[in-house]
DNA sequence: TGCTAATTTCATTTTTTTTTGAAAAGTTTG
DNA sequence: CAAACTTTTCAAAAAAAAATGAAATTAGCA
């Protein structure tokens, strides 16, 4: 069955592409703040991610009503997560963004820049405690030394399965 | 070499257990704050992991010098979380509160808890993309189908692999 | 049952995070 | 190189999140 007379829904394709960029900005707000992530930041992901064309800055903010100002900074935190690039259109000095769309990258881009430096520096907070512990040699020695082995290893698996987790990720 | 002399560093056993409960707190204020959660509750749970006995509510509240209702509250979201869990202590009425220090466990239920119910809302935002979207045939219809699969894989992968993430876990 | 200690709840305050808006800094092109 | 446009930066405002503290509730005990 090919397709059906255009004039047979209730709503227009503009209604229907706007359904949908809507559903899109909600669902990438959502995901976003369960990653920490601000609102606009969200938001822009959305955006992109069912345009068909790149979007300029100045049609982002418009669109989405948000100011220059959040735009910009939206746009810079989701360059460095890489999950935006720039495209270049001919004749038109703007920057033009297109979502990076291979949930693979982004996931394991995420981890290497966002949650990697945590778990780095929690290898070092750990081995602070192990300095303060020698001195005290009685039976609750033992005790922390159970409790700082288990920390160990929770920053050890982490380190090995974070990384690993994103190669996993068959999307 | 056995024990040294009891004389013998500069800082007593005390010291030593107020440095590693210092340290134990950073430690896990920032871990939770990863996860999105609070400072108080970072704290609590720092406290309590190297605390070889349980401790009662009013002792989180002077030691770590916060207020009873954040104590209260942050022992209540441990508790969902079964980070803590209460102990009886003979002939006291307060209860007694102890850190569960099986990460696996911790893990596992974080994600069932906080994670998956996200996963499924996301489910049933698709499924409203999808809706709005028949009407619409013409050759960006298929450019809608992709995107919208791809969210699809997404969820689905999320859906299997947090899960198995958490058996994976060997800690 | 009534008294008291322990805990929870929740309106208010404080702190932190995010957004805004306008000025500063770049860029492109005529 | 200057005028126009684009983007970034950042102090201030707004919004959101967390902590407080006191009243309300609950639970243990005499």
């Amino acid at each position: 069955m090919p397709h059906l007379s255009p004039i047979k829904g209730k709503q227009s394709i503009q209604e229907t592409e706007q359904a949908i960029e809507i559903e899109s900005i909600d669902f990438f707000v959502r995901m976003m703040s369960i990653l920490g992530m601000p609102r606009s930041v969200g938001e822009i992901y959305g955006l992109l991610y069912f345009s068909a064309v790149p979007l300029p800055m100045d049609q982002i903010v418009s669109r989405l009503g948000i100011s220059i100002g959040s735009a910009s900074q939206g746009l810079k935190t989701l360059r460095s997560l890489k999950a935006v690039r720039t495209s270049y259109v001919a004749g038109d000095r703007r920057d033009h963004y297109l979502a990076e769309t291979e949930f693979r990258r982004l996931f394991s881009n995420f981890i290497k820049e966002e949650i990697m430096p945590h778990m780095e520096s929690a290898k070092e907070r750990i081995a602070k405690m192990e300095e303060a512990l020698p001195v005290q040699d009685e039976k609750s020695a033992e005790f922390y030394n159970i409790r700082i082995e288990k920390l160990k290893r929770l920053t050890r698996a982490g380190g090995r399965l974070l990384p690993a987790l994103a190669g996993l990720l068959k999307l």
